[in-house]
DNA sequence: GCCGTTTTCGGCCCGACTGTTTTCAGTCG
């Protein structure tokens, strides 16, 4: 079993959750989740610095202790520590933690006073009027511990809410809040905007005249299934749709610093306050303080330059790296929609699209675009009705006839190829000569191992006709797990032969993550941001496609259809 | 457990809200 960063990760938290619960050191609690952070949004695979026996310990926040420990999760699967604390305490215990106003000191309380062991306990004992008794528990708080475990028995625990869905969502409270008397500023910070691919909750910042009710205003929306807290300046409530809203107020001379503190993420924010105590520089959501004294905070700019950093953006926000960056004075120019020439990869009547190949062409050419690249699926994919060696044939005849309506813009000669199990394609190179950009992807087969998906990608990239690996992992966020494959490796082959590797735009798939953008533009791989649409209003999801790069550190240079169409296929062809 | 332009010890980000208390601990972001 290859181990990911992700599995690391879990285990370095799963630690600091058992030893939290135990009531341990919390900064050295705080360092295993540090630990866990860092692993996470690491662009490259953990396993493999091991395997080539690089040192660990210069990873920010992994010294000694903990890279040996990443060490022996990498060659053992597992950790010694972690199976032991499993024998000490029941691993439900972290289950329980997960559940809202249940803590550490709760879990342990409720453990060792009551015995509860896992959730369906907790809800017997909350059931049976048994957790008001405890000291620091009283009845509000039995309550709201049975609902919740109900609401988990019921609904399975709560998962987090792809950026698309939250737009959505969103937008009719942004709206109806929008009317508020006295309000000044209304913005969405958070995880949200930083357009991370899935969001937990939704953090709104506002500033108002004084006297305004929009607290009132913001509990009373209609969609309002439950109010969490209500004070001054904060307020939770949960949505019908179960997604939580956090709305907060602060005073106009302190929107900047709001700003950035409600934006985080929370590991930026950190280190910003670290770099700040270093110039005897306080910073919280109210400003930049100095003796007491505000020097900054109005704008987010305002506070970044009192730390002698120029301005970062939302998307780079991770502490991964941009804080030197921003030392430098050398951070990314990040890509932007109007970067882009075209798309590369969409679909039509003729194999799963909606729309006809006119239809298609119209719509991205009012988009402001150059190109489009029509990319119906080959015969393999025979669920999508995909196209034998004849239809391609027809379909290359019809788009040079569209073409001939335009001037300014034209279809893209193309396909969508299916990687057949032996990493042969699924057209013959005959046919495959006359496209002018070969989009190859996987959908059979995903779960080949690690080795075998590899090498088949691998030798799909041999054929010559090879240009853009689509949807590269297959995820479908929270639905369907990536399959196994190298993608470092195949990354790493692109720059030797002249391949590219995709970012399918799409919001439930966002195929490739921001980290392996990350790790593209450092290996030489260019990215193209494509859409896969498969109606004229997919065409839209473009922007999903461009928060994920810029997530990613992409900048136009970085993206294969920033390019102009002559630029594009000279680029593309190899040899 | 990590870290260092005060470097191998003594720090480690900061504040709001709730519930259970009578001054604050726990949780959350």
């Amino acid at each position: 079993m290859p181990i990911h960063n992700s599995d690391i990760a879990d285990i370095f938290n799963r630690v600091a959750d058992f030893l939290d619960i135990q009531d341990k050191n919390q900064f050295r609690i705080r360092a295993y989740r540090n630990a866990a952070r860092t692993v996470t949004s690491l662009s490259k695979n953990v396993a493999g610095l091991v395997e080539k026996d690089e040192d660990l310990t210069r990873l920010s926040g992994i010294g000694k202790d903990l890279a040996g420990k990443i060490k022996e999760i990498v060659e053992t699967g597992t950790l010694k520590q972690l199976e032991e604390l499993e024998k000490e305490m029941p691993p439900g215990l972290l289950q329980m933690m997960k559940m809202s106003t249940i803590g550490p000191k709760r879990v342990k309380a409720l453990y060792e006073n009551l015995g509860v062991r896992n959730i369906k306990e907790l809800e017997e004992m909350a059931k049976g009027g048994k957790i008001s008794d405890l000291e620091g528990f009283g009845q509000k708080t039995q309550q709201k511990i049975l609902e919740e475990a109900q609401r988990i028995r019921k609904r399975g625990k709560a998962h987090r809410t792809r950026l698309v869905k939250a737009e959505r969502v969103i937008q009719p409270l942004l709206d109806y809040l929008q009317e508020t008397k006295g309000l000044k500023k209304l913005q969405v910070a958070g995880s949200f905007r930083r357009c991370k691919e899935t969001v937990g909750d939704i953090d709104v910042l506002a500033t108002c005249k004084r006297g305004s009710n929009i607290m009132d205003r913001f509990v009373t929306y209609e969609d309002v299934k439950e109010i969490i807290a209500k004070g001054k300046t904060k307020s939770s409530v949960i949505l019908r749709t179960g997604l939580q809203v956090d709305l907060r107020v602060v005073q106009q001379v302190s929107y900047g610093a709001a700003l950035v503190y409600f934006t985080g993420s929370k590991a930026h924010n950190i280190a910003i306050r670290k770099r700040g105590q270093k110039d005897d520089l306080k910073i919280n959501e109210y400003g930049v303080f100095k003796n007491d004294e505000r020097v900054a905070g109005k704008t987010e700019e305002e506070v970044y330059h009192s730390v002698n950093l120029t301005y970062i953006e939302p998307e780079l926000r991770e502490n991964n790296g941009e804080i030197e960056a921003a030392v430098q004075n050398n951070l990314p120019d990040l890509i932007e929609l109007s970067d882009l020439n075209g798309d590369l990869q969409s679909h039509t009547k003729e194999s799963d699209g909606k729309f006809s190949m006119e239809e298609m062409a119209e719509a991205a050419k009012d988009l402001g675009y150059e190109y489009l690249a029509v990319t119906d699926h080959s015969k393999r994919v025979a669920m999508a009705g995909g196209l034998d060696e004849k239809r391609v044939e027809k379909q290359i005849e019809k788009v040079e006839k569209v073409n001939k309506n335009y001037k300014n813009f034209r279809i893209i000669k193309s396909m969508e190829v299916d990687i057949l199990e032996d990493g042969s394609l699924d057209l013959p190179n005959s046919i495959l000569s006359e496209l002018e950009v070969v989009v190859c992807a996987v959908h059979y087969h995903r779960d080949m191992s690690r080795k075998k998906q590899t090498k088949r990608v691998l030798k799909a990239m041999e054929n010559p006709f090879f240009h853009i690996l689509a949807h590269p992992t297959g995820r479908i966020i929270g639905e369907r797990e990536p399959y196994e494959i190298d993608l470092e490796e195949i990354m790493k082959e692109m720059v030797n032969n002249g391949c590219f590797i995709e970012l399918n735009a799409q919001p439930d798939r966002l195929d490739i993550s921001d980290t392996y953008c990350r790790m593209a533009r450092e290996i030489g791989v260019k990215v193209a941001i494509s859409t896969d649409a498969h109606s004229i209003s997919d065409l839209n999801f473009m922007r999903f496609g461009i928060y994920q790069g810029r997530r990613g550190w992409l900048e136009p240079d970085d993206v294969l259809n920033t390019r102009p169409y002559k630029s594009l296929l000279k680029l593309v062809q190899r040899n």
